[in-house]
DNA sequence: TTTAAAAACTAATAAGCGTTAGTTTTGCAG
DNA sequence: CTGCAAAACTAACGCTTATTAGTTTTTAAA
């Protein structure tokens, strides 16, 4: 059979990864076969492991490459100089865009990584935990700044990084709204409320 | 070894459902064997055949369960007269109740129902489509009223949607703040806004 | 054109899966 | 105590799984 194809500047590892993130998306990690995936790259599953270690390698790749990307960004953010509102904006537009972008990504992290072993599930989740910590944090000094009324932090940010999430649905149904319209109005929504 | 035990007015069935809800949450329904299923139940794997016909039978007893409460629900809430804020205010509170109560069902029906297969599978997607039209039917109402601001309905029943959801995450923390507190906080949070 | 490494292949393994068949045990009604 | 149905058991089936071993083909540099 023919050989992987390579993007340019891609390895072949790569794309492996990148066909398991749509296989896990639309079937699960469990019910994924390493033959599924041999099929989508075009290749037998034995020949597979020329490139990769094992399946859960796979989801390890997967999930943090998504984890890094955040702790990235809310490291930027954190120590930019915008008032915590527009931080705050800022944030949900980034997540907003790596949804639109990185689908099967996010969603394999989101979804999957409960089938991370030890000591990657460890790690993957104290990676999540500081990413909440970094929020609640924003949110705290923006209700001592008086720029956010005082609510509660914790359910603040559960409730946007939820709402972000929830976005794998809008996925669905892309017709609908566009990304800048969808934006717009979520990030309204979320920082005025929807009663008048 | 012993035989299943029933509670009061329950049948062997409900018990092996349960405990499948408990057993698909943690492991995910295509990681969970029957036999990992049997242990929990405290009998051999074949046992269970006497009272269930099949591992993906299970999975249609949990997902129908939580669907058709949550119909019930909102046909019982839109032949009400209270206002739409009002209405709204206590669908969130329904749902947040229900996640608290019946947390397991609900995780399961949210993150396996992939697994059903047809037709079972089309019929939950349409009890959730239906769902969710009448939500955003209420929130349409609700603009008209001027009750609420002129939001996109369909990107605040999205949010709305995915907030309640996600208190998935508060029940593996629930020291950090109770019931009463949280549905306080996240009515207010989605009704008003943070921002000051 | 030769050579060596990279990457494909086929065949096979041991383990685990859902489920069935056939048998034995249990518990209650007569 | 007897008999019968419910519900447990053991053994086994055919299939799928991730992965390994060993071999052949492909690719590119010398």
């Amino acid at each position: 059979m023919a050989k992987i194809k390579t993007e340019n500047n891609g390895t072949k590892k790569a794309v492996i990864v990148q066909h398991a993130a749509m296989l896990f998306k639309s079937k699960s990690y469990s019910a994924s076969s390493m033959r599924d995936l041999a099929e989508r790259v075009g290749v037998e599953a034995p020949s597979l492991y020329n490139h990769i270690g094992s399946k859960s390698e796979l989801l390890q790749a997967i999930c943090f490459k998504v984890g890094n990307t955040f702790i990235e960004q809310i490291e930027q953010i954190t120590n930019s100089q915008y008032s915590i509102v527009h931080k705050i904006e800022t944030i949900i537009r980034f997540h907003i865009s790596m949804m639109a972008e990185n689908f099967d990504e996010i969603y394999v992290a989101n979804h999957e990584w409960k089938h991370l072993k030890e000591p990657y599930l460890s790690d993957f989740l104290n990676i999540r935990r500081n990413y909440e910590k970094s929020l609640v944090q924003l949110i705290t000094t923006g209700i001592e700044n008086k720029e956010l009324q005082p609510i509660n932090p914790y359910v603040a940010v559960l409730t946007i990084l939820s709402a972000v999430r929830g976005l794998e649905f809008w996925q669905r149904n892309k017709k609908n709204i566009s990304k800048q319209e969808l934006e717009n109005h979520m990030v309204n929504l979320l920082l005025n409320g929807i009663v008048k």
